[in-house]
DNA sequence: CGCTGTTTTGAGCGTCCTCAAGAGTAGTGG
DNA sequence: CCACTACTCTTGAGGACGCTCAAAACAGCG
């Protein structure tokens, strides 16, 4: 390992010294701490003691991997994907803050899919263990997590859908409105974001090839839809992206 | 509402009269109780008390309809899928003896797909709130639970994969081969099955229109690697499925 | 035995993929 | 500061896979 990676790597471990409780994290309203008293909230605040810095391009964890924690995103942008026998890699979810990584370890004690960050991002560590006992003695908490497992079920069936029924540009189309909605559940902006990922990774996510993906924000463009500058996306009207995905037959 | 399917709909609410105890159940290695003492199984057994019949071709539960249990299916088959905004149906899903169906419900209090049996079938109702309950004094139960809800996020991403990577006939393989393994480790033979869907609905788990199913049938039974007899299979080549499936590229 | 729904098979077409080249962008080091 | 490299993105041409439309065979059921 040369010595530059190796202290990536030593960074990407290294716990973060400064705290920020769940109680005060502005992050509480989207993440595991939804529906919890202040009390709850200093229950939690024990478990979930430590940090980690994940730099653009690494891996919060691989498939294959031991199962121990799960992770709460605190800033940043991840995508999730797996790989099949021969090695065709699917993007399954792409995940921002607030959002949770690790779901599929628990069903083997091994990861399944990889975690990888796609810019520099800091995680919160969640200890499975110590969640399952506490959740035990606080029903809130247990019944969020439990929805935050639903939930993602729920958004994998949403993806097969897409992935099953729809074309390219319903595809691309569904995939803009989803990101702009949760950046805009975020503070941000609902017609101007920067992707954080390549055409290839949509593609991937999408089922479709990089250069589909491209020529499709072209079309988009040319359509007057979309204003493209690279990864720089502004959304001129958004009703024609709601009319492909839910008048997606017409 | 005509008499017989008022008749239908009464028996489909009817609870079974005669209960068969989780505890003395013969899927009990494969559905919620794995896992458990024989003392913990006594708890169990007060939570699952009513059985439910569903005929075939009725709903179990419909996307919008309020979330109250999760249910194991006892005997039958099902399929779940969601629908877009504009009315076209992606099968999610197909369940079979030990299998759990409702979880898609805890994110939102609210069913979010269609459960369909195939046939006639019956299910154990699991009332979740008196499930959360539970698994708070049974950590070997809420151990199960997670792991159930898990694999369920990890089997949709398998499902991905397929539907974003993969050709007709390596789709169809994997299908194949994921039935056979779920009905042996039931006991039934790997390599002879009757679908219990139709085209239709394999072509709508699968990504492929009805025609491109029965194609790729009539395509594989021409190579030698399965026998079809409308819907009776027998798979006479299994490792050439497993090759369609792990060096899909080559 | 006719009705209905399912399955098979064919012919032609469309969407997306493959292959390829070139332009744009970012990061590195002289 | 600018060349150099690596990566990403765009765009074009041609082809393949699966879809659409259509008709007929088949099975299940009242």
């Amino acid at each position: 390992m040369p010595p530059a990676a190796q202290a990536a790597a030593l960074a990407a471990v290294r716990p973060e010294p400064f705290k920020v409780a769940c109680s005060s994290c502005n992050l509480r309203e989207l993440c595991l701490p939804v529906g919890m008293s202040s009390e709850q909230l200093e229950r939690l605040d024990e478990l979930v003691e430590q940090r980690r810095a994940v730099p653009r391009g690494e891996a919060l964890f691989r498939a294959g991997d031991g199962f121990q924690s799960l992770y709460a995103v605190r800033t940043g942008f991840f995508k999730t994907c797996v790989a099949s026998e021969d090695g065709r890699e699917q993007v399954t979810g792409f995940q921002m803050a607030g959002e949770v990584l690790g779901l599929d370890g628990i069903s083997s004690d091994r990861h399944t899919c990889d975690a990888v960050a796609l810019e520099d991002s800091q995680v919160c560590i969640i200890p499975y263990g110590q969640l399952e006992h506490l959740t035990r003695e606080l029903s809130d908490l247990q019944h969020q997590f439990h929805k935050i497992m639903s939930r993602e079920i729920v958004r994998d069936h949403g993806v097969m859908l897409l992935l099953g029924n729809m074309r390219a540009e319903e595809r691309l189309a569904a995939f803009l409105l989803n990101l702009t909605q949760r950046l805009q559940a975020r503070g941000f902006s609902s017609s101007s974001l920067v992707l954080r990922m390549t055409r290839e990774e949509i593609g991937s996510y999408l089922g479709l090839k990089l250069e589909t993906v491209s020529r499709t924000f072209s079309k988009f463009q040319e359509d007057g839809v979309l204003d493209v500058k690279q990864r720089q996306i502004t959304v001129l009207d958004p009703q024609a992206l709601q009319r492909l995905v839910s008048n997606a037959a017409g």
